[in-house]
DNA sequence: GTAGGGTTAG
């Protein structure tokens, strides 16, 4: 049995596993089913096997035994279709063969890869009727297919319910917040964790990373950061590269390069791609371009991610003719092109104004172009006021499907410009027509050691009286410097003046307002928002940063502003 | 005797 285990790690290819296939088969061995199982188990994983072979050995197995459809089972939840772990999962139950734990693990994993989070309830059902649930390992895989699922509840509840915990249960809960956009409690378990006896790991602490990250935490970054050096914990390059992340997207980009500088770990790709990412979320092309250089003479070939986060530094620091010149390069130095890269060069030639050359970019990709995309160059033809253009596109994005609500608004917007008002209503009519999406906007600042979120037109901050207040007296003032609000922003069914409420209600308003009435004269307002900073906002926030004097930084969600004296360090490059 | 938790991206 030994020897088969130990030909079977040999295996570099395919053809090679079919050799080995044959030898056990000719001397008899392929009817042993722990042979057989093992090499299920290869060929349906490893890089040298193949899925299909996998299952058509499978599927000529008479009656196969539990580890066979095990090795079956974890194949398919690899796989690219992992939801098809199910229809195996469900003939096993059928056949005289049970599940035991492993077998209701890997179909979790599946259910995880595929997000469904109706098959993962049914799958733990089984492994409590089953009496697999004291398992601690399958407990901690339930944890992480819910989280992954979305049902983030059921997540709590299955860590609650645990009666031993390990590290690694912690860790799937942590990073289950962190990742399920409730990265505030994800910080609030970590520091429960802390508060035992269990003893943090380099995972635990990626969570967290992701969670700092995502809130824009500075304060809790530092913390947290000296926490990882204190338990060495920086030894792991992974570590190190969710540390550069993390200080970037928290306003640091220089405490992220000391990071990256002295690092006494050896540098991967992600590091330099991360770095480099981290310089175009500041708008600063020159620093981002020479790391890329100096990627290179390091001996680290630059790859998709690489060419992109170069791109979109020339993207955000309005650098059209680097951008393009990279983009050319892609294909002489064989690197392959995805839609994001595409996309990213629309938005740079489409921000230059350049939209016939944005729209050759789109009709010469050999790739499906996708509502991102789409929505990219819309908002394109929406700063040029290129009709033509808008309309094109808004067909191909309601050919696509998409409901998003700033889809409508942009094309109306396109027609109030040019005061088209029958078209603006007949867009209004198709909207109705439709369950159109709104993801909603939500904004983070740091006050005195805790992170206040509010949503758009939010009461439930104690103070929320005393912001509103203060925004009512912001838009007195800057009106006087001439500030007319951009009403067509807002896309709603409402008269005039709620229009203009629902603008100047934005999450990043009140965040900023807040900070104007919390904070010291003077002092620097950090502000964290989950989606793009709106025009409206855009304007208003430059002229707080000029009447109030106040630096203000506004992380959106693709770049950082930073506004002072009444203009924006991304010069209008969003 | 094959299980669980994880870094970069328009």
């Amino acid at each position: 049995m030994a020897y088969v285990d130990s030909l079977l790690s040999k295996c570099t290819c395919f053809s090679q596993l079919k050799q080995l296939q044959a030898h056990l088969i000719t001397t008899g061995s392929f009817q042993f089913y722990t042979h057989r199982a093992k090499f299920l188990d290869f060929c349906a994983v490893s890089s040298a096997g193949d899925f299909h072979y996998a299952v058509h050995i499978f599927r000529n197995i008479s009656s196969p035994y539990t580890n066979e459809w095990n090795g079956i089972l974890r194949g398919i939840a690899q796989s690219n279709n992992p939801i098809n772990a199910l229809t195996f999962y469900v003939s096993m139950s059928r056949s005289p063969c049970k599940p035991d734990a492993l077998t209701c693990s890997f179909t979790l994993k599946a259910c995880a890869r595929a997000l469904a989070r109706h098959e993962t309830l049914q799958v733990h059902a089984h492994v409590i009727r089953f009496g697999f649930d004291a398992d601690v390992l399958l407990r901690t895989t339930l944890i992480d297919a819910y989280s992954k699922c979305g049902d983030l509840g059921c997540a709590y509840q299955v860590f609650d319910e645990m009666c031993v915990r390990d590290i690694a249960s912690w860790n799937a809960l942590i990073a289950g917040l962190a990742q399920g956009n409730r990265p505030n409690d994800a910080l609030l378990l970590f520091k429960k964790l802390r508060g035992g006896n269990m003893e943090p790991n380099e995972v635990t602490v990626l969570g967290v990373l992701s969670a700092c990250s995502q809130l824009g935490a500075n304060r809790e970054a530092g913390i947290v950061h000296e926490y990882i050096k204190s338990k060495n914990l920086d030894r792991s390059v992974i570590v190190c590269n969710a540390v550069i992340d993390m200080y970037a997207k928290c306003g640091l980009v220089g405490r992220a390069y000391d990071v990256f500088n002295e690092m006494k770990c050896l540098r991967t790709r992600v590091t330099w791609n991360t770095m480099i990412m981290g310089f175009a979320l500041y708008g600063d092309g020159a620093e981002a371009l020479e790391l890329f250089e100096r990627m290179g003479q390091a001996g680290i070939e630059p790859d998709s991610v690489s060419y992109l986060a170069a791109i979109c530094a020339c993207n955000h620091a309005g650098m059209v003719e680097e951008g393009m010149k990279l983009f050319d390069d892609m294909d002489r130095c064989g690197v392959s092109k995805n839609v994001k890269h595409y996309g990213s060069m629309v938005d740079l030639l489409g921000r230059a104004g350049r939209l016939d050359e944005a729209f050759k970019i789109v009709q010469s990709m050999p790739t499906v172009p996708d509502v991102v995309l789409w929505q990219t160059l819309l908002g394109a033809s929406k700063t040029y006021s290129n009709v033509e253009m808008a309309e094109i596109v808004s067909k191909k994005l309601v050919e696509m499907g998409s409901n998003h609500c700033g889809d409508f608004v942009l094309l109306s917007n396109v027609y109030a410009a040019q005061g088209r008002w029958h078209d603006v209503r007949r867009v209004r009519e198709a909207m109705k027509g439709q369950d159109v999406k709104k993801v909603p906007g939500c904004s983070y600042i740091e006050v005195g050691g805790t992170i206040y979120k509010f949503m758009n037109g939010d009461q439930n901050h104690p103070r929320w009286k005393e912001i509103y207040w203060k925004l009512d007296e912001i838009l007195l003032r800057i009106r006087e410097y001439g500030y007319v609000p951009e009403t067509n922003n807002v896309f709603h069914d409402i008269g005039p003046e709620e229009k203009e409420n629902a603008l100047c209600y934005h999450s990043e308003k009140l965040a900023v307002a807040f900070g104007l009435i919390s904070t010291p004269d003077r002092t620097c307002i950090s502000v964290n928002k989950n989606l793009r900073i709106c025009g409206d906002c855009h304007v208003v926030i430059k002229l707080i940063s000029k009447i109030y004097e106040r630096e203000i930084i506004v992380r959106d969600r693709t770049r950082f502003h930073r506004f002072k004296g009444g203009a924006c360090s991304c010069k209008e490059y969003w």
